[in-house]
DNA sequence: AGGTTCCTTTGCAGCGCTGCAAAGGACTAT
DNA sequence: ATAGTCCTTTGCAGCGCTGCAAAGGAACCT
């Protein structure tokens, strides 16, 4: 049985193909008489609008794009989460690309290919790009950058305020007694801006409590990821001068590290004190639960969709800004100990 | 500056549109010269195919969409990392949704609803929908479905044989010793097959050694999560004859289940072994690593995109069957003790 | 009553592509 | 030379919807 169409339905409640689609669209004035004799007809036929006609007729797709590096990384995972009900909530379909962190990647998603008619905008959380690289994109697509880039001014941009998160997190382990501070997770080169702001928080903190920073404490690694954080504290704890506290550039990177010091017969935070970044759910039930600086990933998510929608409805450029979403410091147990939640 | 069409390219090079059309898609015959002559017109225009404009012409959308209860548990989320490149690669895009594992939501992606336009088909992961709703959906739909319904024979099913996979992790915590076993996560009622089947390994595997089953270490969660796994545990360990081993039905669950278990002072698996289900990647890296079942993620991504694709091309209906992927047991930690990897 | 205004409904054209089937051309066989 | 064959290229129509602007009608005003 064949699908049945505007025209159909016109023809079965009497009016024109264009009063159906007003109906259906909510345009308009429409009489309730009109209305209601065609969503009798619409009901009667099973009408339901074809998305690809009006896609084409429109210009439009309708969905936005999402474009994580890894999807089994739980941060991207629960900012997904969060995306999804929000894109939505404004009648927007959500695609989902994963890049593994890739440049080539990433690179083509922004540049001009065939699938840009797919999406109508796109929300971008690059790793393999850097600042510059950004530039290069078509400049026709409405883009909202997450993360810890910063906006030329031709795109949006969503996240937190890195460094004053990143000082919060390392005041905190100076607070609980931490005097050897060590940083896993730095990125000394183009594409590791992110890293590089918690850096930045790293040493802001250590000049607030008039603390040394001991250069060699800043341990780079090139991903974010538990092996990183496991291998980084095991060096760090090779060494005479082990450190008292770490501050580590994601959860998983805490995960890693804290697994490693208890290996060795560590107990944390009291040989060792450890925080983490992002707020992921692990955190909460590992043994010790991780302390962590928890970003807002519901407003992130919210904010990104609506200045992206915002974006796309827009005939003319929008300027590029940038939307900072709230963060907490989270304390639990690998800071404050097992009497901690 | 608008953006150039097939028409454009077909005056640009001298030919007709649908030969163009024919170069593009790689279709039919065409001559070396006029192929060439066609691809520098495309390179000077800066042409690309508009994929709206062709779904509506092929009334296909060129995307499926992957359904799932939640995003942000790892074992989906890893499983999702399977079927995008896998569906990419067959020339798919993917659309994904998550229903909290609501009926309503699962009922109505599966029903006659607009979006039906966007996707060709689509992998479904139920949890709120019985095995008597999957039969309710929407007949014209390529549907392909993961995890423990069975088919009815109108849509194909993807798992791996949960029977056998949970004999064997009861059978090897037999192995190991136990001999007052526990089990986490059975769901007694018409949504719960996936747990049932568990169940029904794990009695298999007390039939298969003999061992008498106790129904009340048998504890039924409403979902597989970490605080579920801590809940049943804590309630396992304040009885007076607490088992020695225990099967959960997650990695999560056996998670929050050792969490438990390590806060009370007992050891894992000394005191206490556990063994989970889904191999997801904080089974590797918790301490201790968890035991757990592996199903094969890739060959089920692989399978059902296969599958799905087949009967997408497919005009009559193509009889729905069963798909198994192949499972592994691995023991780590949590059932061999820290000498394990 | 005639003219205006305003709101509802309509008709037309076209979004850019592909399916279909036929036209055109080159080549082979008789 | 003519007919037949085969391969390449083309023209047409239409996928189902919406933008635009105008037509049609009712209500209102003078």
């Amino acid at each position: 049985m064949r699908e049945s169409t505007l025209r159909d339905v016109a023809d079965l409640a009497g009016v024109s193909p264009r009063t159906v689609s007003n109906v259906v669209n909510g345009y308009a004035r429409v009489t309730e008489t009109t209305r209601a004799k065609v969503e009798r007809a619409i009901a009667e036929l099973g009408y339901r609008p074809n998305v690809l006609a009006r896609n084409l007729a429109t210009g439009r797709s309708g969905q936005i794009v999402v474009v994580v590096p890894y999807l089994d990384t739980p941060y991207f995972a629960e900012l997904l989460q969060a995306v999804i009900p929000a894109a939505r909530k404004a009648g927007y379909n959500v695609l989902i690309d994963q890049t593994d962190g890739d440049r080539e990647h990433e690179a083509e998603l922004i540049g001009r290919g065939s699938r840009r008619f797919l999406f109508d905008g796109m929300i971008l959380s690059p790793l393999g790009l850097s600042q510059a690289d950004l530039s290069i994109r078509d400049p026709a697509l409405p883009l909202v950058v997450l993360g810890e880039r910063t906006s030329d001014g031709t795109f949006d941009h969503v996240g937190i305020d890195d460094v004053a998160a990143s000082t919060e997190a390392v005041g905190h382990l100076i607070a609980i007694g931490g005097r050897r501070i060590a940083a896993i997770g730095d990125q000394p080169y183009p594409t590791g801006e992110a890293a590089q702001l918690r850096t930045r928080g790293f040493r802001a903190a250590h000049a607030a409590a008039g603390l040394p920073v001991d250069e060699s404490l800043i341990i780079s690694t090139t991903r974010f990821n538990r092996v990183d954080g496991a291998t980084a504290m095991a060096a760090l704890l090779d060494r005479a001068d082990p450190p008292d506290a770490v501050f580590c550039y994601s959860d998983l990177v805490a995960s890693g590290a804290i697994h490693t010091a208890l290996q060795r017969g560590l107990r944390v935070p009291e040989d060792i004190a450890v925080i983490g970044y992002d707020d992921i759910e692990d955190g909460r039930y590992g043994r010790p639960t991780i302390s962590t600086i928890s970003p807002d990933k519901k407003a992130i998510a919210q904010l990104a969709v609506e200045r992206l929608i915002l974006r796309i409805g827009s005939a003319k450029p929008v300027p590029g800004i940038e939307l900072r979403a709230p963060h907490r410091l989270l304390p639990r147990q690998s800071t404050l100990g097992a009497t901690a939640e």
